[in-house]
DNA sequence: GTCAAACCTGAATGGTGATTCATGTTTCGT
DNA sequence: ACGAAACATGAATCACCATTCAGGTTTGAC
């Protein structure tokens, strides 16, 4: 969620081969982009090749062209969302210089996303049986960043001594069940607000604060 | 997860109108546990009905004498599995007198229940498509027990002041993906251990303590 | 023992959808 | 301007499945 400091390499769909031409590539991003909006909206099994086609605006046969099969798009949209989530954490937590700043930085981001692309949730939970490995490397890239970021937090002394892959499953977890109650559900019902309400953010940092910080109340130190 | 304290009337399909006789409600059943063993290994949409009435010894056409349809029959499921879900959390923490034993024996229970029950997971992320009402419910009436334990424990100042619906919400998602990280994934590699390492229980207990707790330190006050 | 209600059954129906393929069109380096 | 590689296409193929139904079997109250 923040802590954010991605370094390894890649883990999903490595060998992408984009197609030569510019036309081909548009047309593969075309799809992909299809790809995201019907999978979120019909589920996987409802989404069919026709409706991404259709959606993208090609013919039938173009979509075997460009991906081997269903399962290959799923896994290469999986890909995709999760590499742009890490790096909208990333790139909010970048700029902070203390363990809050990037822990509020990297769950506003995390929620934010999670506002814009309602395909977040819903693609990766129907991974569980479309593609096992795809949700697991999503989640594990999510959580290996934030490991690495609360090791040199606590380096700094800065998070009190506490497992910090323990920490980190549970910190994610907690994001992504708030992200499913307040962006998730409240967009369903017809909302379309650009994160969490205030007041949940602000209990759930505080929650995190607490549980995280060293020893001595630090609670409230900045906002 | 625990601080449970159920209350309200049941959420989800309440005009199950059993088999008259023995041999019915025993077909019935034998239905509904083939249904969650293939639910949960095949996927909804691989799980079929031929499938299941195989697993359960019956006919195909004896399905349809019990269910409307393969979604009913799903709904029915996850009705089933929430409602022993949350009553093996309520049993293990009824005895508790302090809110942090309530706490454990709830959790602890919550893990053995997935280990027991793979289907738990598996099962309710597919509903985000198969069945959102059902999904929801599921999810609603695990923190609506959640929220009123914390409730009564503030009451009683062994919770500090912090918003019990967001941190209802932040300690379920901690624990089901610690759940799924511990539980169902070390599962599906092999073993088949009754719940969580200890090491990672006890970081999980430590971490709950710690954003929970009143306000001077209370940590480690047991155990 | 009788009979109606409750149960059970699996072949047939109807529909859907992933994937293939033979054929036409566009792009682009030279 | 030319030709080969890329790209595009949708009708046809093949397989799978939820659900129905018409007819048989079992149960249990009297």
């Amino acid at each position: 969620m923040n802590h954010v400091d991605i370094n390894r390499p890649e883990p999903l769909g490595p060998e992408v081969i984009l197609p030569p031409t510019k036309r081909g590539q548009r047309t593969r991003a075309n799809l992909l982009a299809a790809a995201e909006s019907v999978f979120a909206t019909s589920g996987y099994h409802d989404a069919s090749i026709v409706k991404i086609t259709e959606e993208a605006g090609v013919g039938l046969g173009t979509f075997y062209v460009y991906f081997p099969g269903k399962k290959e798009l799923f896994d290469q949209v999986v890909f995709d969302l999760n590499r742009r989530v890490r790096q909208a954490m990333s790139e909010a937590s970048s700029g902070a210089t203390t363990r809050l700043e990037a822990e509020r930085a990297g769950f506003r981001a995390f929620f934010a996303f999670t506002a814009a692309h309602p395909a977040l949730y819903s693609i990766v939970r129907q991974a569980e049986f479309v593609s096992p490995e795809a949700m697991r490397a999503h989640y594990t890239s999510i959580v290996d960043g934030y490991i690495s970021g609360l090791l040199s937090a606590q380096a700094k002394g800065e998070v009190r001594d506490i497992d910090p892959t323990v920490a980190s499953w549970a910190l994610m977890g907690a994001g992504e069940l708030i992200g499913m109650r307040w962006v998730q559900w409240e967009q369903q019902a017809g909302g379309r607000p650009e994160g969490v309400p205030d007041h949940v953010f602000e209990a759930l940092m505080s929650f995190i604060e607490t549980a995280l910080a060293p020893s001595a109340s630090v609670k409230e130190e900045s906002v």
